[in-house]
DNA sequence: CAATAATGTTTCACTCTTAAAATATCTTGT
DNA sequence: ACAAGATATTTTAAGAGTGAAACATTATTG
């Protein structure tokens, strides 16, 4: 995480301007790259949102973040989605959905129907209990999150929400 | 740890204000509070960049993020870490750590010594040949991270990293 | 109209992680 | 000094994820 190894791979030096005035108190700054502070810190952020979210869902309501996921994809589609296409937009293997969507089905969750034009795809929905249990947990979820993240200034929220969506924009083509 | 009973968890709605010119040009923007999208993108991103460093790593020096990560607390740390150190330092639970580090331990890349202090605890220290091939991943690592974010002009990144900095801090209080 | 390729899903063996119990060692208060 | 508690690590069982192979179905093409 750390590469403390200096060694240009990109523009040279002149490109970035030089920080004449810090932006940041280099409070735990070392010489390493931008690119490499960010992702330090993006990951950070992730994992201990994640993980506390993770928690409170498995304390409040048995549940993962990988089953609720799954069921916030479903509710937005009311035409369901395919193992392939929610395996896709978790980003997560297909295996995995196998599991996830046998369990979901089995605790009454959501529907899985052959697709009538395809039989090698399965169509999946919510039940109409999996669409109750959901907007429960959402509920939850959302004021989670707000407390979580909300304590930003509505102009800092802002302003990163517009550069996590350039950074995924870039992540996106560079794939 | 209890968001429990609270409809509102921050301030009213007019703490924020009417969002009279759009900030974002509401391309996905469901109705969905800022908070929700934020974290939806950090996870993505995060997701994305780890899935990519992952895999690069494990076919470039069949090795792990995990493990890159603990070299990597080692690295910036000539006077070595304990277990539990590092187990807070990576986030990650304390039997994962003993697994981690024996296998490192096995592959000649760390040093694990008694405390002579402490005899509970263990000293891990970055072995010649650890130091060695960690330098060597390290410069790929620092590579690919910046061919990820390094799309971003150095403004954004600047910017970037000082919202998530925010974040962390936010995040850390909130603990 | 086969043969072959492509696609969607499942299975499998393996790895990683976690939480909690177990173990070992130190620290403290009396 | 010693019981009680705190701290550091390991063990254990269970849960989840992965990539690759297997399987089933559909598409393509010569």
């Amino acid at each position: 995480m750390d590469a403390t190894v200096k060694r240009k791979v990109r523009s040279p030096k002149s490109a970035r301007p030089p920080p004449l005035q810090p932006v940041e108190p280099a409070h735990e700054s070392d010489g390493a790259h931008l690119e490499l502070r960010i992702w330090l810190r993006l990951l950070t952020c992730a994992t201990r949102i994640e993980k506390a979210l993770n928690a409170r869902l498995r304390k409040e309501f048995n549940t993962t973040l990988a089953r609720f996921d799954l069921l916030a994809q479903l509710a937005r589609r009311p035409d369901g989605a395919s193992m392939s296409e929610v395996s896709d937009l978790l980003m997560v293997s297909n295996g995995a959905i196998t599991a996830l969507v046998q369990k979901l089905e089995a605790d009454g969750m959501i529907h899985r129907e052959v697709d009538s034009a395809d039989r090698r795809t399965f169509r999946l929905r919510l039940s109409q209990d999996g669409a109750k249990e959901f907007g429960r947990m959402a509920r939850r979820h959302e004021e989670w999150v707000i407390a979580l993240i909300g304590e930003l200034s509505p102009v800092a929220q802002s302003d990163l929400l517009q550069h996590l969506t350039l950074l995924k924009r870039r992540l996106d083509k560079h794939a």
